[in-house]
DNA sequence: TAGATTGTTAATCGATTAACAATC
DNA sequence: TAGATTGTTAATCGATTAACAATC
């Protein structure tokens, strides 16, 4: 039987946004059924964890046949939230900030950019993609006029915990935040950090410990 | 007693680059004792789980006064191989690299960029911060000529696969994967992931989940 | 039906937490 | 010493895995 969004396992959340990357790529070369074998080794995980997983959206495999492509991948956006638009801000317009707004996966998976913010006087005005980027003076009055539901959060650190606040008295529901800052989410605001250096610390890790393997 | 690297959990892993993060920042402040609880509500963290991480590191703490930020940062950056330099190339000039490649985080973290490449050749030859940009093709002799450690993979999804063999065929150690989708690695080198869209996915989830509690 | 693969169970493994003795 | 905080234990919690009955 599906489980309800909040039974789902976090761990399993994670894996679900990958399985979805991979039907989708299967989709495209007109695969229809899918084994959880082969799900799991183009992922690097084991079959029962695909099927484990997999068996939280309800019983949306074939036995003896496989996963048909379309209705999982239908399943998955389905619980992920991703199977309607998401409209989306960007605040902060430098160099990361630019490099995510012409991001092609995000359009792909129904994030919706619609407006660009900085509170650079240098960069108000320009253009960032098709959007003239804002005056972050702007952002309370334009979220209270537009259907926003999260914001990608691409200034410095400093700022970072300032702008977080106003986006949640603005009543924004998440963030992504790219800042290298933790920043703390009030109740009715999730925060997602991405903090790019973090992920380099952790590859140079695993690189560590396989070198020498104590 | 301090834990060799194999024996450190991955989840531990994870939060001692979230710790050493803050701890610069204390030392920034000139704070000389941080306790654990205190760490702990700067990360949303439970106190017990910040001494148990930082038991892995040996007896660094002090009781009745704290962890000393100076040596505890000495001691997580010698953990995580972060105690000396890191030589980066970077593959891919598009709009994402060209953001990364002036990070100002990687090189705080100790991350030198040397040098860029990509195979367009309208790009070959332009600048990407001080580097010129390097054709593809040469790749491999750049790689046997020079020090690298790691590479920045920033390229499409459809060059994602071959470009990593190369990188491995030429003996990088690790690589940062920002191509959305699964690099697989052979024996010796090692890949971290970075799936921007998978990130706003998981964000859009813990969204819907809290807006429907059910 | 026979063959194949899912969905699910039970066991194992690893991570988190509260509590407190050790000790600065 | 008294007060405070670490380091560590034991219990709990959650995630992974192998195995196999269910069933297409």
């Amino acid at each position: 039987m599906p489980k309800s969004r909040s039974e789902i396992p976090v761990a399993t959340v994670s894996r679900l946004a990958l399985y979805l990357r991979e039907l989708q790529q299967l989709q495209r070369g007109a695969t229809v059924h899918v084994r959880s074998q082969s799900l799991a080794e183009r992922l690097g995980l084991k079959d029962s964890q695909v099927r484990r997983d997999l068996s939280c959206l309800g019983p949306v495999g074939q036995r003896g046949v496989g996963y048909p492509v379309p209705d999982l991948i239908v399943a998955i956006e389905r619980v992920l939230g991703t199977d309607r638009a998401w409209n989306v801000i960007l605040v902060g317009a430098g160099n990361l900030g630019r490099a995510l707004s012409g991001y092609k996966g995000f359009d792909q998976q129904g994030f919706r950019l619609v407006a660009v913010f900085d509170s650079d006087p240098q960069k108000i005005g320009s253009k960032v993609e098709e959007f003239p980027v804002q005056d972050l003076d702007s952002l309370e009055s334009f979220i209270a006029n537009t259907q926003i539901d999260l914001a990608i959060l691409a200034v410095p650190a400093s700022a970072a915990r300032s702008v977080a606040s106003r986006l949640e008295a603005a009543g924004i529901a998440g963030i992504l935040n790219f800042a290298p800052i933790a920043v703390h989410s009030s109740g009715s605001t999730t925060v997602q950090d991405v903090d790019l250096a973090i992920e380099l610390q952790r590859l140079a890790f695993s690189v560590v410990r396989n070198q020498r393997p104590q």
